[in-house]
DNA sequence: CATGAATGAGGATTCATTCAT
DNA sequence: TATGAATGAATCCTCATTCAT
């Protein structure tokens, strides 16, 4: 989709491109980003912008796809690891979507705004890609778990699988927005919510469905 | 700020106007939501809409406004409902939280997109509001339930109203966009997922720390 | 123009309608002048200005047509006092409009937006009609001060009309809008301002053009 | 504030988009003025003028800050001449202003719809510019006059300016819009206003005051 | 008579996109 | 290849006026 002429401009010019325009739609969203408010900032000229993008779409396809595969890779490094018990992995899990969210606040912040908005392009595409994802590598670990006997032998893998993803990705949520559950809570540290995110995984699985 | 035209409208036209807006926006959260549009499916003159409420701002004031004190109506009924358990009462609010998107599902679109949209305009004061309100709900049932012998009387009530928050609302999530899971479990229904929780919660609060 | 139902009006109300039309024009002229905002204000339906009136020219007719003859009244009880010389005459109807100003500020601002706002509905008439007057004044008072022999009998009676005219009229602007001229006297009082006024007129008369 | 795209336009373009947006601003004043005229008569699309002017206000910025500078040059060629007396400054003063009015009838328009309409954008700092221009140049001429012994010793310099900036300012308005005045004296040519305003002039400084 | 709901043309402004230079 | 001027549809909003109740 991107022309060639991007992959050619230097590397700073670059990356000043992308991290203005990632910050253009992490703090508006699609529709409401503005490409005039992206190229004024980056003092190019609007034309070029469309050179290398084709349109709005192709930019922020650009971006995001990026994003995605960001994110898979260091969950893959996690699955490789050898020698990790089910929960050391599921937490180290946890702690790389921090990681995540501190390194690449905005994409997460993209990521966010396209969950709940119908009218995001490509938003099918993407959260497909990403459920998958991380379904397919929460499915490899718990598998593994249950090989191990640190899980039930007749746990029901999938409603495990959906289990998991949904506290992960909400609990993530309120690390990377703290305001949305500020307020609420004195101080809720980061060690303090992963304490009690392991607490609930631990007993929670327990009681986790079993295949009939 | 609603002007006392819209307040004389015949009952019918009324609803039809906020349901028309209120789909609009639910659709397309507030700056893509269209006046045009909502005033062409309404059928009505442009100008009917502003004398109505003003301006786009105060239509979306008028909807949400409305949608914020039905939204903390059934939990006071839980609340002063006497005779219950806290066990009990967390699941009915559950239940009602689930009743509430059941029964208003735009408006639940709406507020899920407001949660991650910094520039939705008054979602400081909205989400402040639903925050508190949710928040000293939680605080008298857990007061309650310690009170009840059914929680540690050592509970830290501020961490767990906390953590009951950010459940409840991010599991109401899963539940209000079914996609959002989807693709993950085969087919999560109500009650399991009601089960699910049910179990988190029990064996979690246990877990919480308690104030030092 | 006006209709009977505006007659018959309290005159409590009547006055206020006409009070507050004024302010209206005054400060926005004419075309920016809003019928909401002065039924707004008034907190009377916005037909009912229109079954008074008829439509937003004929409320502008109706203020400005008595703002005209207000002003020709004082001009005719100085023509008609007996006793006086011509320089006295003047004085007093220099006098005569800063009382008017000081009486009406507000229908002043709207001559003096009309003077140059060339889109002023019924400019020509009312501007033609303050002019004939004021013309037909000064005419009167000219010859009568070349009878007195006050005024060289060989005076350009045409003339002298058109300068005083244009004296009094452009100071009177200052008069009225002080912000004018300030920053450039330090305190230019009205006594001061009438000494300055009464000198110019005093000897600038003598070199006005005499008859060929 | 003008983008540099309007500065990049063939000479021509740029002259008629200046000319048809003081034409409409001149007939019409500020608000009434109308950008979808504007681009109607200059066959252009409309965003192009938002392009070039950022809003109104900024294309009426452009226009009337270019008058503003245009206006005070020929003054400071006046007061540069060597060898000129007190009153021929004067005189020349006054062609100077009424060939500024002949060249660009559509700027003075402007000036004096601006003079009584307090809701004039950015009215408050061209008029303060004009105003301080035009008194400090005035004073500059005065204190000449007093040093060549053409005008009294004692004169009070503040009031001198004062009077002189009234009368010339409001002569000006009778011979840019000479509907003012007509029917009120027959023919007003220009050299006889200019005599007129000469001569009370040179009769009306002697008296005015002298400092205490 | 008084009301005030309904109208719809017109206001300024923003936007993604195109294309000649 | 890069530019940036041109476009025009769409945005929210205001207004004087009409007319059924």
């Amino acid at each position: 989709m991107t022309k060639n002429t991007f992959e050619n401009l230097p590397d700073e010019k670059r990356q000043r491109v992308l991290d203005e325009a990632t910050t253009e739609f992490a703090e508006h969203g699609y529709h409401q980003a503005s490409i005039n408010r992206i190229v004024e900032r980056l003092g190019i000229a609007k034309g070029s912008l469309f050179k290398y993008f084709g349109n709005k779409q192709g930019l922020f396809e650009h971006i995001f796809s990026r994003a995605v595969s960001d994110f898979k890779k260091p969950l893959k490094a996690i699955r490789d690891t050898p020698g990790l018990g089910f929960f050391e992995r599921i937490e180290q899990s946890f702690l790389a979507g921090t990681r995540f969210v501190d390194a690449h606040p905005n994409l997460y912040r993209i990521y966010l705004k396209m969950l709940f908005n119908e009218n995001f392009p490509l938003r099918e595409r993407f959260l497909g890609e990403i459920r998958g994802a991380h379904a397919k590598y929460l499915r490899q670990l718990i598998e593994g778990g249950v090989r191990d006997g640190q899980l039930p032998a007749a746990l029901d893998v999938e409603m495990a699988v959906f289990t998991l993803h949904a506290v992960m990705d909400r609990f993530l949520q309120g690390y990377a927005v703290p305001s949305l559950d500020n307020g609420l809570a004195p101080a809720a540290s980061l060690p303090e919510q992963a304490r009690a995110l392991a607490a609930f995984l631990r007993h929670g699985l327990a009681d986790i469905p079993t295949q009939e």
